[in-house]
DNA sequence: TATGAATGAGTATTCATTCAT
DNA sequence: GATGAATGAATACTCATTCAT
């Protein structure tokens, strides 16, 4: 999908090429309908609504996906990759097990708020078709394994009580998954406030004594 | 609705009365829709598929609730009950204001693993048309208020630490509604068990130090 | 229908016999009915609606019709007994043909607004099916005809200018026919009003020079 | 919606533009939906019936109404339009006031037995939405009050005898639009003939003595 | 690339009618 | 005589999808 290395294009690549366009394009579809799923829900929102929103007619969404569910397909894929982001971020960054844990909470919840409209199509998991949604899930088990993993290690080093790895993820991925239900960008609080709080009582939740 | 005091039938009141089959199988049809509307969704479940399931034709339906919307409002109404049954009970077992929230957390939890096909309509949302998701809205919105008192209470009583009520209300909250994500009545981790982890995960979250 | 003959009940007929209140409540029916179908037409008249304004519930009407198609065709007979009622009267008291069409004119206005809710259904024709159509056109043509044949009766008689019959007899009774759509009981002209203007118009158009 | 001011196109404009074909198309699923409407009455013509008789799917004509409402409320419109053409005819080309009146009527039912399936919808007024049922009502008086309003000046030019305008207007306009009822284009009277009776009837009613 | 036009499949809802009680 | 309950049939309307242009 990424066109880093196509051939030079004439004008010095100041116009995004025809592949750039249509990735352009294409992410743009992508946001406006996670946008509209996560306000209307994917059912209730009708591609004619999403194509009237980005100044084009339904059918012309047919050259960037093939279908109305790919694009739910792909909402989930993109809103999941910010997962994978902050994992990758807190393992970087982290010592400890459990300052890695904290760490992802507090990324992930950045990451999400900055880009929430995309993100709360998670909670369309049920419109996936059954091939898409194994799919999701299959990833989703897989961050949270991961995840459990850094709890593993965090009761190991000692920076973590004892705790059930899986139930311990299932906690505060709720409590974070949630927000797409509640947040609102222009709301009293913001991403990085509330990251602040949600990781905190990660943190007590976790440390020993 | 109860037919408490009514006049003693023949039978000793063996056989349900007229009203009580009627609301028996009202209550029926909404369990299950909303089982229904957890699998595949408000608008991707059809009234067919739920009269199928019951045994009886679609108009049936009709005469125990006028609309299809009705029947998702009535699914949260009594989705939203058992918090505030988790309240009641909380409020009159516990001391100290953690403790009252422990206890809603725990029984909580209790309940709607006992229940969860209605419950996990909760993330169905969206589907409300707007009248009904105002109502919905204002009644959640109510329960996090006393939820959040709760908190306050446990900060002057010292029983919790320093902590924003509203934004820690949230977190607990996803944890738990996250669940009807996740939570399978034949999985490995019964109702009670994940009520203790989940329970305990938040006592240390609030307690000081 | 009627009962003169039947057997003396007890009570020197102070109640009305069982047959009576059969014949009242259907009566009181088809009336309901008429008065519904006019206001909102036919299809779109659930017998819902005539069984609550009755005071009954649906399935009730089922035993003094066996169908809504019968109350209709019932409504459309008992309206179109009026004409007949109206022409017996003329020819009885009127002696030129003149005279007669101008006293059924005017009969007829008086007849059908005291009924008004009952005759409006006159204009749903065509909910009549087939064979019931067919019925009701018959009478309808038959009552032309005698109609018709007293305008050429007034023809041979000089008091009637020479004119087409059919095309007279379709004027008028289009005229009258029409009322149905904006008499109202409570108007500012009375029926008797209405009937003058239109009978001194209608001798205006038929009566020589 | 009229072209004729767009550049000339290929072919010397044998060819509808997109636009005409567009209008086209739409007026003769009014016309057909009319005929329909007036055969069978407005709730018993489905429009898959309408569709089948048009060639194309029920969804196809949604692309040309809204509704199957706006069906209705259009062919209402298009059936009063007759009745301005027709008043503007007879101002336009009487002298008198009962000149004018003779000539509207005569004109109108030429006008309408040439359209006769399109007007026929008129006795579908109960089935007009409450609305659209207004729109068309205000349509209709204030096309009956021009109309009394010219007795009114043939009363003054002594064109006219003493009469009531208003229930005149009425009178003759129920002769007129009784016709949908029973008219038939391939009937043994044609619209000139049905409008020469018809107006030689009015006028003798008018005419003073 | 994008659009106008059309379609097939699906779905909520209504309602006349029936029947056991 | 009347009712609660249920059903079958019908119908307006929506929408993802296709295709010629």
């Amino acid at each position: 999908m990424a066109q880093r290395g196509r051939k030079p294009s004439a004008w010095k690549n100041v116009a995004p090429s025809r592949d750039e366009l249509f990735a352009l394009k294409r992410t743009a579809l992508l946001r406006e309908a996670a946008r509209a799923f996560s306000a209307r829900g994917y059912h209730d929102t009708s591609l004619d609504d999403v194509a009237k929103t980005l100044g084009v007619t339904k059918p012309a969404l047919y050259y960037y996906v093939t279908n109305k569910q790919e694009i739910l397909f792909e909402c989930h894929m993109l809103a999941q990759d910010l997962g994978n982001v902050a994992y990758d971020y807190a393992v970087e960054h982290g010592k400890t097990g459990r300052e890695k844990i904290v760490l992802v909470c507090r990324r992930y919840i950045e990451l999400i708020t900055s880009e929430i409209g995309s993100c709360a199509v998670l909670s369309e998991f049920a419109a996936l078709e059954p091939k898409n949604r194994a799919v999701i899930a299959k990833r989703r088990d897989d961050f949270q394994k991961k995840f459990s993993e850094l709890i593993i290690e965090g009761v190991k080093d000692g920076s973590i009580r004892e705790a059930d790895p899986r139930m311990t993820v299932f906690f505060f991925m709720g409590a974070i998954n949630w927000m797409t239900q509640w947040f609102r960008p222009d709301g009293d609080m913001s991403g990085e406030g509330i990251a602040s709080v949600f990781s905190d009582l990660l943190e007590h939740a976790l440390k020993p004594q």
